[in-house]
DNA sequence: GTCTATATTGAGATAGAC
DNA sequence: GTCTATCTCAATATAGAC
């Protein structure tokens, strides 16, 4: 993956910007104002082009935004398929997928951002929607697996317990900062341990 | 509060529709499209009415905002006000402010849902963080108090505790629906529960 | 690969009649 | 309290030159 708001435009050759340039900068702009308040117009000032130009490389505004969602719905999915690998106990693949989700979600912070946003109205968010509940779905299987185990508590509906979890971990988006005090292995840490021994003083 | 989604403007003698009504209107499109994405025209159009009657009831479309806002924010206010009245634990008190606030959430969800949204490009926004944070603050410094009495985790940060657990909290507007299975007493004790205790079986 | 210019659509808001 | 008609502005997207 790229990274965001890197410096201007780094090519060699021609001048210009490329296709992962002119998506990050309209990400950040997508996550500034809101996709539906971000014009084509202010995404191609930041990158200090016409309008004309920003279609150039992406021949309409959603195919940015499925482009950005893309990435972020690929990182979950893989993070789903790696658990599926291993061979441990359920509450060993669940610890996996709940520690890898926030690390997805760190490292590529602005396109978790989008997809958590996006409402449904245009067809490349509804698909984006469906991936995402089929994402929900699994978890929500590796959690009830895990309490037939026996190491997840079983007076909470799993469907319920795993929208808590995810609203937990989701959250992350609204105030971390990979350039803060944090580190991403620490946030996962803190947010494990919140997450399954909860607030109150052991 | 008013009902949101009530049948068609509950008025006696002449035709026509209160500003509650066209407000409640108003609200469930900004949620159903997102804020931008809704029009005037689309608002007027569930109303029965042109878009110069809706005029009439609001001056313009950031008014409607700010009152939903308005609402979901003194709520949660009037929350910590009812807490601050207490005179219990630290650990009483924030129990009471955390289940306080998933009953103004399922209350009033409509309302909550748009704040949640709020990103802050306009001055109504902008306000409404404002006192969001303020309310964030609050809540803080009772989770550092309660970690002070020793009630509550002392190794995680309590700024980072308590986002996680408003991350929790307020992803309940993602899923509950007030006619669903589960009632909002049942869901605010689950909450508790998961929050206090986290997800592994006791 | 980028530009200027423009077609087209729809937005928020207002005027003034009934 | 509601209407029709309209103003004004900005949006997405395209045409065609360089």
């Amino acid at each position: 993956m790229s990274e965001l708001n890197a410096v201007p435009a780094p090519k060699k050759g021609r001048p210009g910007v490329d296709r992962q340039y002119v998506l990050d900068t309209a990400v950040t702009a997508f996550i500034e104002f809101g996709y539906d308040a971000t014009s084509m117009g202010m995404i191609a000032e930041r990158l200090g082009l016409s309008k004309a130009a920003v279609y150039h490389h992406y021949p309409a505004k959603a195919e940015m935004l499925g482009a950005a969602l893309d990435e972020a719905l690929g990182g979950l999915e893989g993070v789903l398929l790696e658990a599926g690998a291993h061979t441990g106990s359920a509450e060993e693949r669940l610890s996996y997928v709940l520690r890898g989700a926030v690390h997805i979600l760190t490292s590529r912070l602005p396109y978790v951002t989008l997809l958590l946003r996006v409402r449904g109205n245009t067809d490349v968010e509804r698909e984006a929607l469906r991936r995402r509940r089929e994402f929900d779905r699994s978890v929500t299987a590796l959690v009830a697996a895990a309490r037939d185990e026996g190491s997840v508590r079983s007076d909470i509906d799993p469907r319920v317990v795993t929208r808590l979890l995810f609203g937990m971990i989701n959250s992350i988006v609204e105030w971390y900062r990979p350039d803060g005090p944090e580190s991403a292995d620490q946030l996962a840490n803190e947010v494990l341990a919140m997450a399954l021994e909860g607030l109150s003083a052991t």
